[in-house]
DNA sequence: CTGTTAGCGCTTTCAT
DNA sequence: ATGAAAGCGCTAACAG
């Protein structure tokens, strides 16, 4: 903008329209990018919108085209990082349809959960996508906003798709492995949530199949490192001669880890521990976490799909899908010994 | 709602008040809450609110009021995490005021940076909080919002205020606690950026009036957990007698620890290690990492109050604060035996 | 206290 | 190809 740009009121589109000697609507129509508008007059308005610092206010926009590009998606905690590749494959899948979205944690709500989707919801969403474990209670979002539920399968809005990596084949897919690696002295730190409660019968079902007891600490809890330490520390003071752990989650893991340290045991030597998320935390290369990928990006793409399809079609019948996890094998699992035990 | 709710359009104020049986200013006044309503109509409006399942429209009450309570936040990357204590800051400050913060990570933008900045710019924001390093640009944010930099000092939009952490004091106050601890064989891990490079000036500057040369690797190269690896294993292989490095933040700490293990050394025994930002990884129990807390909350509380006095008084000159880093001694860094060297 | 009347900035027919 | 006019849903004076 030039230096005489006074401190005044925001450019409108009549500011725009006046300085490039046209009317309010044909500079509406190169905003639109409307292919009738001729170069020279084009060229004109653009230049008026640079000068003046123009922007369209998009509430304007959006009160007269009655629609937006706009997609919402509700996250927990923005620590949690799952949904940093859930984000990534929505955007693969919607930005070239012009899309955008946009993120709101409800931890920072004074209503958890509630706040910011009501808040999300007043601004004419195209979409929602709802990515929490544990809400408090059903959401309440209206027949009017196509959503869709990604990677928490209880208390469904009604009408929702939900699309979700299966935890229960996760947890299958932990035990199976742990077993062939020659466990059978196999623990499980776990915490309070759905995802945790799936992982957990998904584990426990397989382990059971094998006639392999399990030894279950944190139910009721938390599910951060803290939470894991506690457990893993209790789990490991009533059975010492563990030889594996299953952590709910990555984070747990880690705290699983500082356990088996703090008992002066070694990873994986004394003790393999198994993640699960396959988080930045497991990719790291100092901690190294074997780990049950949860395809959050995969997730994403089709969660976005499926929003696509739900704007196409408002009626059909809701979508239920679940994403098969990938076992990523990394240094804190190994055989177990012959010699020991 | 009630199981009847056709799929039709959404409710407007006209529908409530139809339902209400007021008028349509009538229930404006009850959605802002003015205290001239008598409690039935009150309780009238909320009901016929709660059974149409009605949500104000954000685009008409923000074009009718011309004015809004959002004010944005700009990041460039969800991962790193600093931002979240910064977000917290800035809530603690804001809620109170009936402000919301809507935070967009640049990365996702197509045109990086300036895409993000200018969809935020476009919902009439009350104020923009700039928290990125290495800005392409100077962002053209134009001088209709009140904006406030967080945390980088290069390139600010003109007239706006800058709060940030003091990385020059954190260099110096990490160079001292290092030379304190005995150590003159010392070592840095740096990279891109300007938190960066301010942190390696006042490093520099501290170790330089002991007369303690300094090893310096990673110059120009990311700021990732791997570039932190490769920066230390490059440094260690110069220089095997180092005993304490400093990194330039926590996550190339990490990489530094698993450098340092992949040598076979051990931390803090043979080599000290110590972060910047504690971060949750420093934070973690597991990890323990000794860090320098740049105090993000208070930056994010600072930035909210700068905000609110510029939305005051939009003409006031822009401020430069310099929030005083903490030293956060953890297991990573100890001091050196007298018997090595 | 409650209803009426103007717009907010922009998109959209509908003419021209 | 471009202009005129009519709202989108809501708030904000004003009257009653």
């Amino acid at each position: 903008m030039t230096a005489h740009a006074a401190k005044t009121r925001r450019p409108t589109i009549y500011d725009v329209a006046e300085r490039a000697g046209v009317s309010k609507s044909l500079v509406s129509l190169v905003l639109t990018n409307s292919p009738s508008v001729r170069p020279a007059k084009r060229t004109a308005v653009l230049a008026a919108i640079k000068e003046l610092g123009y922007r369209p206010s998009r509430a304007a926009t959006t009160l007269a085209s009655r629609e937006t590009k706009n997609i919402g998606l509700v996250i927990d905690d923005y620590r949690n990082l799952w949904f940093v590749d859930l984000l990534r494959g929505m955007q693969q899948e919607l930005k070239p349809l012009g899309y955008q979205v946009t993120v709101a944690d409800s931890s920072s709500a004074d209503d958890p959960g509630q706040g910011t989707v009501e808040r999300l919801l007043s601004m004419h969403l195209a979409g929602l996508v709802v990515a929490m474990d544990e809400p408090r209670e059903t959401l309440a979002t209206g027949p009017w906003t196509p959503t869709v539920v990604a990677g928490w399968r209880e208390n469904l809005p009604e009408g929702a798709d939900l699309i979700a990596n299966d935890d229960d084949a996760g947890g299958r897919l932990a035990a199976n492995y742990l077993l062939e690696l020659g466990h059978t002295k196999i623990g499980h730190v776990t915490g309070s949530g759905a995802a945790a409660a799936h992982r957990w019968a998904g584990f426990h079902s397989r382990t059971a199949e094998s006639g392999v007891p399990l030894r279950i600490w944190g139910q009721g809890h938390g599910t951060t490192e803290e939470d894991g330490y506690q457990a893993a520390s209790a789990l490991l003071a009533h059975f010492p001669d563990t030889t594996a752990i299953f952590a709910a989650n990555d984070t747990m893991a880690v705290g699983t880890l500082a356990a088996i340290k703090a008992r002066g045991l070694s990873v994986p030597m004394d003790i393999s521990v198994l993640g699960y998320d396959n988080s930045p935390a497991a990719q790291s290369r100092y901690l190294d976490i074997s780990s049950i990928d949860d395809k959050s990006e995969e997730v994403g793409t089709l969660t976005a799909k499926a929003l696509m399809s739900r704007i196409a079609d408002p009626d059909r019948t809701p979508l239920r899908t679940f994403v098969q996890p990938e076992l990523i094998p990394r240094g804190t699992t190994s055989r177990l010994e012959p010699a020991r035990n």
